[in-house]
RNA sequence: GGGCCUGUAGCUCAGUUCGGUUAGAGCGCACGCCUGAUAAGCGUGAGGUCGAUGGUUCAAUUCCAUCCAGGCCCA
């Protein structure tokens, strides 16, 4: 007779091949035609609300690895709070103005370009922005994101743009917002002022240049009475030097006047003198006198180049690194320059126009590209004997981020929102302090940049984005804006997107009798500038969380990567604190960046970007879920073959525990079947007590964002707690006993118990496959019809029992020493199958009262034909324990016959002449079922 | 150059808060068992001078300093 017959091995459809590049389409489309986001959000009606806002991903391109992570984070975070009890609604958005657009309709449109509207133009860009919001889409929901997809905000839908110019008009309301000129980056092939978002540095080959700056105030020492005395300056960008209008010197450095033969002298930072006189190629120098550099403040140099003054001022910017310790100043040229100068009252004089040529004003060079009057001006400087030395340098450089070209800096008339105004950043900084940083480095982080930045430039002068609306008078040029006006451009906006403030003249915005505040004139200029994508994206606390009402304001969380402090958590907190004086936002999370294998960044350029369609198609979004909670994203996150190999093989091992368990439930009820915990024999109690554990565990894990916990704690439970002890030692029980017997329907409770919440603690992170599983989980009628309906489980207090756990770690160290004992049974060719073999074990009096309770039971936890335990005596031959004191153990082949059956070799095997393979227990099971049927 | 952060086995992570016995886990690897989870399952074993160097200390992976490597942001 075939007894294998007789046995209840497990039986499943689930299939152990996952095939998820199939399979999950196929689950997508389940769950849209079913409808799953909205029917959760019909069930959730009423629950407390827990709101992550989307930071908008920029609607060009295809979505890369770091998008993937970022949006999958997002993911796990609204599920696992969804299922912990919230309203967890989800809107994604999309960043859809600016320079990236622009520039890739002007690409397309090449040469056509000249002949085309704004109003078109413009039209061109949204219909670029939309084709990549529906690719992005795709991509986004085939990583298994969950959310409003049918209506994501988008920073160019009519309302949105409505709110845009609404926000920025706020801050004109309250004169924070104001015009002035200032140097700000400059592409001179974009014609467009750049944000700091919008600048790369890049080496960059660069004139290097001293010059002489001739003294012409008495510095008050004798031994230069006669002399020709210069400061000499150092100068990367020699074009700048029609615009100097000061020689910065450093208030601490000590300066020495240098004779280099005939009657002129050289004043320079005594520390660089060596340095720079073998740059100069000058070997016959002496230092004839030392000046304290605060006595040269106020004193005057002529202009190499010009009949004009420059001024010697004193700044605490000029270092000893590189130069002569005295800085060439161009107020309109140069940040600190720039700042330096409103001390000393100079202007940002900027003779440059937008296209990077020189205006009429400078004198030798109009018109003159400024890189190209480089070296005009250097032959000039030495027709005039001013240049000292020239060489050639490169140097990191400031480039614009899309068409890679150097950029300037020039002063021009731009918008500026005001940190100090009207205390911004005051405000700002005190709100820094009522957010949770996570982790906590976030608030140095964003601390620091708010303390330190300067106002912020919103103007772009650009074709794609909402324009500043504002108005300033033809007459006075003082800005005009009021709540009327506001109202009025708000409507008009909602209504035909801000398209039509290019289409309409000033007029059609203003009242008949709108006037000057300052000069009493009634006509304005209408501001043609756009504003800086930060502004859009930051309002969006305004146009999304205020405006929808399943949202709310401020938001629970923002997350985002570390680059977005600079990014998006900071223009949002300026909007949100300069309109509402509050942070949007009570908790901001943090990622870092995916590296590779190496800890490098992905670059084309290196070749080591590896992109999220890829690994989908080879492995499935689930791997990639996977990855990304597997890793501490607090740090930067790695990502090779060998990682993804890694997480596909710990996918099928968690993939296949369940399916076992699936397979050892296909003849369970959770209605009828159930076993009461008191019934349940300890084995049984102790596997639901480290359930608990687990749960508590990961449920923490979820509240606190450390999903990596989870992966780590779900894996090792399966592999460990589950596949290598109890489900291993159930096997026995779950096929040899009669099937509806009360041993085995308690090993199919706590299983079922078990994969139900293992089912729901994976769901989050292993969305496609927890679904999988929840389908074939055998039905009760609470099961709600998707996992992701359902909730987290909880801890079941009753179930936990510190004593008994106690008892079974133990056994369990035991047990490790068996294995050892058995193995090296197994060596000797003693044994093969841990069931060929019986036990001796000899334990110390401690240990041996330990184990006594479960004596008989000590056969089946250690998977052996025969257990027999002793007290303290010494055993020959015996596997002596190293790890734990006085236990010895003796393994020895089984000499009775094994059991065709159950495998265990029993002395009972033989004595029943109608079945003489069967042993006395298998006997037993086998009259119960031909009496049952 | 500045700000913020990271560096523990081939990989993913623990541990270090308040310094103190042979620094843990799983995977991978090697070897073996099983063939009733089977393109599965079980077991044993080998892997770490805790980025480097100095300092404080009876004692440092843990504290301090410097350096090296890497990341983000800025210059």
């Amino acid at each position: 007779m075939d007894y294998k017959k007789t046995l209840n091995l497990p039986v499943t459809k689930f299939p152990m091949k996952a095939n998820l590049t199939r399979r999950e389409p196929e689950q997508l489309k389940l769950w849209e035609e079913y409808r799953l986001y909205d029917n959760i959000r019909n069930v959730s009606k009423g629950r407390e609300m827990f709101i992550l806002h989307d930071g908008p991903p920029y609607a060009n391109g295809n979505i890369h690895i770091g998008t993937a992570l970022n949006k999958i984070l997002k993911d796990i975070i609204v599920r696992s709070r969804q299922m912990s009890g919230f309203d967890a609604v989800y809107v994604p958005g999309w960043d859809c103005h600016g320079l990236p657009i622009e520039h890739n309709v002007d690409k397309e449109l090449g040469s056509k370009k000249k002949n085309i509207s704004q109003t078109d133009f413009r039209r061109l860009c949204r219909s670029y922005a939309e084709k990549y919001i529906n690719i992005q889409r795709e991509e986004f929901k085939r990583l298994g994101v969950m959310g409003e997809w049918d209506n994501p905000y988008l920073t160019m839908n009519y309302n949105y743009e409505s709110i845009i110019a609404r926000e920025c008009c706020k801050f004109a309301l309250d004169n924070s917002l104001f015009r002035s000129k200032k140097p700000i980056h400059w592409c001179c092939s974009c014609k467009t002022a750049l944000a700091e978002a919008e600048i790369e540095h890049h080496d960059e080959p660069s004139p290097s240049i001293f010059v002489k700056f001739p003294l012409i105030d008495d510095p008050g020492i004798p031994a230069l009475k006669d002399k020709k005395v210069n400061l000499i300056i150092w100068t990367t960008t020699p074009w700048t030097l029609p615009a100097n209008l000061a020689v910065a010197i450093h208030p601490d450095f000590v300066y020495a006047v240098v004779e280099t033969g005939d009657d002129e002298v050289f004043i320079l930072a005594k520390d660089l003198v060596d340095s720079c006189m073998r740059i100069f190629g000058i070997s016959d120098f002496s230092i004839i006198a030392e000046i304290d550099a605060k006595k040269l403040e106020h004193k005057k140099c002529r202009h190499p180049l010009y009949n004009r003054e420059s001024l010697i001022i004193l700044a605490v910017h000029v270092t000893l690194d590189a130069g002569t310790g005295c800085v060439h100043t161009a107020p309109g040229h140069g940040r600190e320059d720039y700042e330096i100068g409103l001390l000393y009252e100079l202007d940002p004089y900027s003779p440059v126009n937008e296209k990077g040529c020189f205006t009429d004003d400078v004198e030798f060079f109009k018109g003159q590209f400024v890189f190209k009057a480089n070296n005009g001006i250097i032959d000039k400087l030495q027709e005039t004997g001013a240049l000292v030395a020239q060489e050639s340098i490169s140097h990191s450089y400031p480039h614009c981020w899309r068409c890679k070209k150097p950029v300037i800096f020039r002063a021009t008339p731009q918008w500026f929102i005001s940190m100090d105004k009207t205390g911004l950043r005051e405000k700002a900084l005190d709100e820094i302090d009522r957010v949770e940083w996570i982790p906590a480095w976030g608030r140095e982080r964003i601390y620091g940049m708010i303390k330190n930045r300067p106002d912020w430039c919103v103007s772009r002068q650009r074709a794609w984005g909402v324009p500043i609306t504002l108005f300033y008078c033809e007459k006075c040029e003082s800005v005009f804006i009021n709540h009327e006006t506001v109202n009025k451009i708000s409507e008009l906006f909602e209504k035909h997107g801000a398209d039509v403030w290019f289409e309409k003249q000033a007029g059609e915005f203003l009242s008949q009798n709108a006037v000057c505040q300052k000069c009493g004139h009634n006509k304005f200029i209408k501001e043609t500038d756009i504003l800086d994508v930060w502004f859009d994206s930051g309002v969006s606390h305004a146009a999304v969380l205020e405006e929808r009402s399943n949202l709310k304001w401020p938001a629970d969380l923002y997350l985002e990567g570390s680059d977005q402090h600079r990014g998006w958590f900071h223009s949002s907190l300026l909007t949100a604190v300069g309109t509402r004086g509050r942070a949007p936002y009570k908790s901001v999370l943090t990622h870092g960046f995916v590296v590779d294998a190496e800890g490098r960044k992905m670059s084309k350029s290196v070749g080591n970007v590896i992109a999220p369609k890829k690994v989908i198609d080879r492995y499935g979004a689930e791997i990639l879920r996977l990855w990304v909670s597997a890793s501490d994203y607090r740090d930067d996150i790695r990502i090779s073959e060998n990682i993804l190999q890694q997480l596909s093989d710990s996918y099928r091992r968690i993939r296949n525990t369940c399916r076992f368990m699936l397979g050892n439930l296909y003849d369970y009820d959770p209605k009828t079947d159930r076993v009461p915990y008191e019934s349940m024999p300890d084995i049984d109690k102790f596997a639901l007590h480290k359930l608990q554990g687990l749960i508590e565990k990961t449920l923490k894990a979820y509240e606190t964002f450390e999903f990596h916990v989870i992966y780590h704690a779900l894996y090792n439970y399966c592999t460990l707690d589950l596949s290598a002890f109890y489900l291993d030692i159930l096997k026995d029980r779950l096929y040899t006993s009669p099937p509806q017997s009360i041993e085995r329907r308690s090993a199919q409770t706590v299983m079922y118990i078990i994969l139900d919440s293992v089912v729901r603690i994976m769901a989050p992170i292993l969305s496609f496959t927890a679904e999988e599983v929840w389908k074939f989980m055998p039905d009760i009628k609470e099961k709600e019809s998707s996992v992701h309906l359902s909730f987290l489980p909880k801890a079941n207090e009753s179930w936990k029992n510190e004593k008994l756990a106690q008892k079974w770690e133990a056994i369990i160290r035991v047990r490790g020493e068996v294995t050892k004992a058995l193995e090296e049974a197994r060596a000797k060719k003693k044994i093969g199958h841990s069931l060929d073999a019986v036990v001796t074990i000899s334990a110390n009096k401690e240990l041996y009262e330990e184990l006594y309770a479960y004596e008989e039971d000590l056969r089946t936890i250690f998977i052996i034909s025969g257990a027999s335990l002793i007290k303290g005596e010494k055993l020959d031959k015996a596997y002596k324990s190293t790890d734990i004191e006085g236990l010895d153990i003796l393994v020895e082949p089984a000499s009775s016959d094994k059991c065709e059956r159950c495998w265990i070799h029993d002395p009972s095997v033989g004595l029943n002449s109608e079945r003489p393979t069967i042993c006395s227990r298998c006997e037993k099971v086998l009259e119960e079922l031909k009496l049952g049927g």
